[in-house]
DNA sequence: GAACATATCT
DNA sequence: GAGATATGTT
């Protein structure tokens, strides 16, 4: 009957404190009994210096006490301290006592003598507080990693539409499992397809909101990345609307032009829509410049209901030029006609093209704490190069934490993390070219949280 | 059924 | 109001 609890027990260090020799040696006979290893220690001030200075790395402390008195309270504040495992173990049973010693920390308050069932699964609590601990160390590293999760799952399974035939890391395993359904039913019609993505939706929704009544930490979990449009990735994407020309503007064409490493369609998407009905501002001109809201009425949308124009470029000759005069670094060059970038005006002499794009330093929560990085990122173009040419796997912004693009990335603890680091599987391979070898992946850019 | 455009939500 | 998500259409 022993033997079965032996895998558990095996190895785990009991520091049994008892002052009554005999009492002790039975107590420890039945914990030996059960696979524990017993060390007894005879008086409290022992045990103390044995936690602290000993060697012996005990995992539990059972203390036996006749009467429970400061000295068992003083262990217990120590053995608290240390984050082990106690138990009392006493000739009495007083539930105020009792309660006293759990509040402190205590694991256990039992009357002697000890149970045998009791001891069989003593190994429960200190399997408990592995997982705990290994759980709180885990939570400070997925806060870390949860949203390059998030990004690495969007270059994987591709805005959640798309569906990866092998189980990917993860950490939405809910979203995970809806990338599943939506494989399973598969062979559904178009309408039933809708019906059951909707239901699904509808229940997920339910599920989390369920959820997030009762737990913070899902609430956080949950949380989606909001991809911040700053001036810099917003010329990007126009610069890719040029690229690709009236007519051609898709999400999905604009999204590879773009090569940012973790930006999905739908994003595009989104993004694409609110310029299109001339509704995006520049974080500048949002701060200082308010200006009155769109003018789009529902008369407009309904009108755009009755024509659909696909891969329409939005008017944004005005906007790239105003975001060159408040920033003339992100001026862009003139597009030419090879499709090539060049610096300025192919009829003038200006300076090269934006020799350097300064970035802010980082920091990023983990638990309470905030850690800062340096972050620095340097980019030049010269003239008649290619965005290509200068290696865009070097420079391509990474999306850590929030979703954030930068150039490069160095943690000031000198832990370098590279694109390889977070498996950022880009939705266009490195190298892919594009008409006029043409890939938009050196520009820095940040987003924060919404 | 992927991708699109638009509406609506957070 | 920006960006995400839902929904209907191609």
């Amino acid at each position: 009957m022993a033997s079965a609890c032996y895998a558990m027990t095996e190895g785990l260090h009991v520091m049994l404190v008892d002052h009554d020799e005999e009492n002790a040696a039975e107590m420890a006979d039945l914990l030996e009994f059960y696979g524990y290893k017993v060390t007894i220690v005879g008086t409290y001030s022992e045990a103390v210096s044995m936690l602290f200075k000993g060697k012996k790395n005990i995992d539990m402390i059972i203390i036996s006490v006749h009467s429970p008195n400061l000295d068992s309270f003083k262990l217990l504040a120590q053995a608290v301290t240390l984050d082990k495992i106690l138990l009392f173990v006493s000739d009495e049973y007083n539930e105020l006592l009792a309660k006293k010693a759990l509040k402190e920390g205590a694991y256990l308050f039992v009357k002697k003598p000890l149970n045998e069932e009791i001891v069989k699964y003593l190994w429960q609590f200190m399997l408990t507080k592995k997982i705990q601990k290994s759980e709180v160390r885990k939570e400070s590293e997925d806060e870390y990693q949860m949203n390059v999760d998030d990004i690495d799952k969007d270059n994987i399974v591709g805005d959640n539409e798309k569906l990866s035939g092998e189980k990917n890391n993860v950490s939405d395993i809910e979203e995970q499992s809806d990338n599943i359904h939506e494989a399973e039913n598969n062979i559904v019609s178009n309408g039933e397809c809708k019906l059951r993505r909707k239901s699904r939706r509808k229940n997920c929704k339910e599920t989390n909101e369920g959820e997030s009544q009762n737990t913070t930490i899902n609430k956080v979990v949950r949380q989606k990345n909001c991809t911040k449009w700053t001036t810099d990735l917003h010329a990007k994407f126009m610069k890719s609307l040029e690229l690709l020309g009236e007519g051609s503007c898709y999400p999905k064409q604009i999204v590879e032009v773009m090569n940012v490493p973790g930006l999905t369609r739908m994003q595009v998407a989104s993004h694409l829509q609110k310029c299109r009905s001339d509704n995006w501002r520049s974080p500048e001109e949002r701060k200082y410049n308010r200006r009155p809201s769109s003018n789009t009425s529902l008369s407009d949308s309904q009108q755009k209901n009755s024509f659909r124009k696909f891969g329409t470029m939005p008017h944004f000759q005005k906007n790239i030029s105003d975001q060159a005069q408040r920033n003339p670094e992100l001026t862009f060059p003139t597009l030419h006609t090879n499709s090539t970038f060049v610096s300025g005006e192919s009829s003038t002499q200006e300076p090269l093209y934006p020799p350097q794009f300064h970035v802010q330093p980082h920091h990023l929560n983990i638990g309470n704490s905030s850690i800062s990085y340096n972050v620095g990122g340097v980019i030049q173009q010269q003239r008649g190069v290619s965005f290509d040419t200068l290696g865009s796997q070097q420079l391509q912004g990474s999306i850590i934490g929030s979703t954030n693009y930068r150039s490069d990335l160095t943690l000031n603890n000198g832990d370098r993390h590279t694109q390889n680091d977070y498996n950022l599987n880009l939705n266009v391979p490195h190298g892919t070219t594009y008409p006029g070898n043409i890939m938009l992946s050196d520009i820095d850019i940040e987003s924060n949280k919404c």
